[in-house]
DNA sequence: GTTAGCACTCATCTGCTTCGAGTGCTAATT
DNA sequence: AATTAGCACTCGAAGCAGATGAGTGCTAAC
């Protein structure tokens, strides 16, 4: 059988009903919705013909139609060809002074959530590589000091060690120098023993602190690597849908939402070539068991020196793709263009 | 009347047994739980007057009792009289390296919220005043500086700013010393125009950079001040509780959970004199209108060099109080003399 | 090819009944 | 005088029967 122009007609208007309804939607409702172009008795023929094709689903005997994973598959991929973007209130946040990528991030995700009245996802950023730009070391205290670490992506961490044998403020600009012109560019990789020792050997009496730092410098950016943080906002949006809020699915979905380590399987892991491209899960098609009554749509940024992430939308399968499509380019677009104006 | 000894006895033996099951009991339950020391029919008299002194209820004629606010109340009040501690997984972890204070806040609610099978809440630190300890200015890129500001008590912030005029390595140097000399000790209030244009002056070609980075120091400190961080954790665990999982009540609790401005009433501001102690709020004592049918155990720690904040459990009014109070108490404790430890 | 009409299906709603846990009261017992 | 046994009563929960109605599939007429 062939999807003609009139099957077509009527997949989209059940879709675009039960979007709004959440109902399953009968065979009169759409020969109004179509103002009676149609009467309900070819309406139901061609839901017939439809559903044996497999785009809709008949949930039981006598109840309306609501659209099967196809159905909104063949949706999604029709609404994909048409394009266009306009500016929102995100350019607003990203003119903020953007301090703290996690905390911007948090904020985008909020604004995501609010303005689709889904839930969002977004992962923090991650490198391809791990290169260090620039270290320094400070005296905060009598007996502590204070590492700067800072990697390519201007990504900046802080550590406070205690120290027994504290160098004097000459001693630490030496070190300073040290530390800079050894480890600069490099991966951690690529600090073997050998740049270790050579570096001890230079630092002389101070040998144990440039241990002690190189340690630590280590640590934070194994750590920085291992941990994938992932923000979600809005989870509570899934209330909203009766067909996701009872209990049993609720909870698991808001479980899924709290733990997320079960979400990384939807981010982009930086392995994949998949690039800044937008990816819709319906239903069963998604990664992560929990959403299998869910859609997701996720899509990845980029944004120059091997940063990139993932955004995701989470919702009923009945979502509005269309505005959540749309939504995300914008995001995508202005994600970059405003860290580009920030990186100068 | 009085609460004579039996009808303590009985007292304390319905909420015991509503805390396991989440039933309402009735007479004979309680009977045969008191090894039949006492009729059915002589508790079901005791019971009739507990219920009219208020420290239980019943839902509905002819069902069992439930304890009333009253009756938690009483309960709470008997076991906060006994104490004592014991070691836990919690000495583990805070061994960890607090290298942010942030990361180890989140992981003890993580834990928390796991231990206990209830919603954990922490707030993170808050200072009385937030006192200006080091500040120190790098050069990161050819036309990037970035701006490490430490706040009293060890709080770290970071800002990278773009500039046009950039300081050569010498000139940084003289402005970090100056930056320093300058503002150490002050809080924010006392940074005023003074202040500002006597540095100005010292430094010469370059007041312009001094601007800025006194503009972003402001920024970060009021920041800082302004977003009390709150994390929570074991959201869902609210589904385990039936009595809280209804589609109306979950949802509304897990979106007071989820925006986290909602729960400041329940942290300790720093304004009032409360200390280290453990409040416990039982149903409609909340001060947050959508855990008017939850209990809310919340302990304040205190780090020294005024930094303090909250940590909240929050579960069913049938929660297992005398484990929260002690796994509470346990933690202050250890949270206080580990930190105590790292500050040597 | 389209549509009107009709018999049929089945989830949902409503009211009714049954069941049983639990109570309060009274009278008997200790 | 306090305790207990016994019994009538209450009321929610669970189960069932019928009514309702939205929606279908099929057939025959247009």
């Amino acid at each position: 059988m062939e999807l003609d122009e009139r099957k077509i007609t009527i997949l989209k208007a059940i879709i675009k009903n039960y979007m709004d309804t959440g109902e399953p939607v009968g065979s009169r409702t759409i020969s109004k919705y179509v103002d009676n172009r149609w009467s309900s008795a070819t309406i139901r023929n061609e839901m017939s013909d439809l559903e044996e094709m497999g785009y809709i689903i008949q949930p039981h005997t006598s109840a309306g139609r609501i659209p099967s994973d196809k159905g909104y598959r063949f949706y999604v991929d029709q609404i994909t060809l048409e394009k266009d973007s306009e500016a929102a209130e995100v350019q607003e946040l990203m003119i903020q002074r953007i301090d703290r990528l996690e905390s911007v991030l948090k904020k985008l995700a909020k604004l995501l959530a609010n303005d689709t009245n889904y839930a969002a996802m977004i992962s923090g950023p991650r490198y391809r590589e791990n290169k260090l730009k620039f270290i320094q070391l400070s005296r905060v205290d009598e007996d502590k000091l204070l590492i700067v670490t800072v990697l390519e992506g201007n990504l900046i961490k802080n550590t406070i060690v205690h120290v027994n044998d504290v160098p004097n403020d000459e001693e630490l600009l030496n070190m300073n120098i040290l530390l800079n012109s050894n480890l600069n560019g490099l991966t951690i990789e690529e600090i073997n023993l050998d740049v270790i020792s050579r570096m001890k050997q230079q630092a002389g009496s101070h040998a144990e602190v440039v241990d002690l730092v190189l340690e630590q410098v280590a640590e934070v950016i194994r750590a920085d690597s291992e941990d994938l943080q992932i923000y979600t906002s809005g989870a509570t949006n899934i209330f909203k849908y009766p067909e996701l809020s009872d209990n049993q699915k609720a909870s698991e979905l808001l479980q899924t939402l709290e733990h997320t380590e079960l979400l990384k399987d939807l981010v982009d892991t930086g392995d994949s070539e998949s690039g800044t491209g937008i990816q819709v899960y319906i239903g069963e098609e998604s990664p992560v068991q929990a959403m299998k009554d869910c859609s997701v749509v996720t899509a990845n940024y980029e944004l120059g020196e091997g940063i990139r992430g993932t955004i995701g939308i989470i919702g009923p399968k009945r979502m509005d793709y269309e505005k959540v499509l749309k939504t995300l380019r914008t995001l995508m677009s202005q994600l970059e263009t405003a860290f580009k104006k920030e990186e100068r």
